[in-house]
DNA sequence: TCCAATTTTCAGTAATTTCTGAAAGTTTGA
DNA sequence: TCAAACTTTCAGAAATTACTGAAAATTGGA
């Protein structure tokens, strides 16, 4: 690996919490480089950045176009495929919320789903599939929470963050507002 | 492992999903075992469940009780160490933001807080900052928004999220208030 | 169509992680 | 203090995952 020392210790860091994330290090080091980067890279740029095998970056890159978390493109006059990431951190981060939704918390909702149409036999079952039943609404209402919140336009979505837990607040002056009037700004459970 | 096979089903799903998260195989299991189970269990009782080795359990629990997930206590008359996890679905979900936060975002930040204060040399690593410098916005903004609400108790929680995106029209409707008022619901930037 | 440039696949190897059994350590109460 | 009950450690085995180089496949232009 031959880097400015910035980028190097940059790529370093990413590769190491590859492990943490369900990603490898290479991964993990492709993708701090090219986020990094000012240009697109092609290839055979990266296993001269990072110093892995061209079939590993190969595969590292599909697994980032998987992940919708690099760009393909092609620069006139040059056959060689080009990557980059997107500018804008907020897509990057809608991305990666609903790529690990799609991938670690969907196939659990569908597995409790199934686990609450089972008739229980015994009191373990039962106990059991009420415990299921209590992480399923949870993850469900967060889950939609999360959808909602994604779908937002940065704009509010920064707003709504920097109010923090002040949100609290203007929750409780609309509600009082509603009782006074009668209207009531929220869904109904 | 000789389980009900709704159980069964059940922590064999949290020991696939294991390898998405950080956790390996057993710890996944033993966790969806304590998660379901309706008294505390001891190592023995895991070992006959899953069917894992003695030591393996013993691991195996000394990495969740590291997470947090699982309490020990005893049990009157008996030297065995009992295991289970936190009754409050709401808890366990703060308890794995919290760790998740220390495990995979202070060290980000820590790492993104020292290139910052690096002096670039060339235009390359001038734009690498720059990009860090992004990243490292955001990441703050949505960690202390995070630890914001991870502080909410349970019922205002539960109703901001049931919201949902309809919190925008309050936001809204609060701003449009205080323009009127002139006072201000929120935090300055 | 053919050739050269480029990318992908894949089988074997290397590295890492997980798991086990045996041994060592700890704790409790007699 | 000793012994029994129980837990932890740890070195090596097993399993899994990551990586490489060679070969096959694909692509675009002549």
């Amino acid at each position: 690996m031959n880097l400015p020392p910035l980028i190097q210790s940059f790529v370093l860091h990413f590769g190491e919490m590859g492990s943490h994330w369900g990603i490898n290090r290479t991964v993990g080091q492709i993708y701090a480089l090219l986020y990094v980067s000012d240009k697109p890279l092609n290839a055979d740029d990266i296993v001269e950045a990072i110093g892995c095998s061209r079939s590993n970056t190969s595969m590292a890159l599909k697994e980032l176009q998987a992940w919708r978390l690099v760009k393909l493109q092609h620069l006139p006059g040059d056959r060689r495929e080009y990557f980059s990431t997107p500018d804008d951190v907020w897509a990057i981060f809608k991305t990666l919320a609903e790529e690990r939704q799609k991938r670690e918390v969907e196939p659990t909702l569908t597995m409790l789903r199934g686990a609450m149409l089972e008739t229980p036999s015994g009191e373990a079952e039962r106990h059991a599939q009420a415990r299921m039943n209590e992480m399923y609404q949870l993850i469900e209402l967060v889950t939609k929470w999360f959808a909602d919140i994604r779908d937002m336009d940065v704009e509010t979505l920064q707003k709504l963050m920097k109010l923090g837990s002040q949100v609290q607040k203007v929750l409780q002056f609309t509600q009082s507002l509603s009782r006074l009037t009668g209207r009531d700004s929220g869904k109904e459970e």
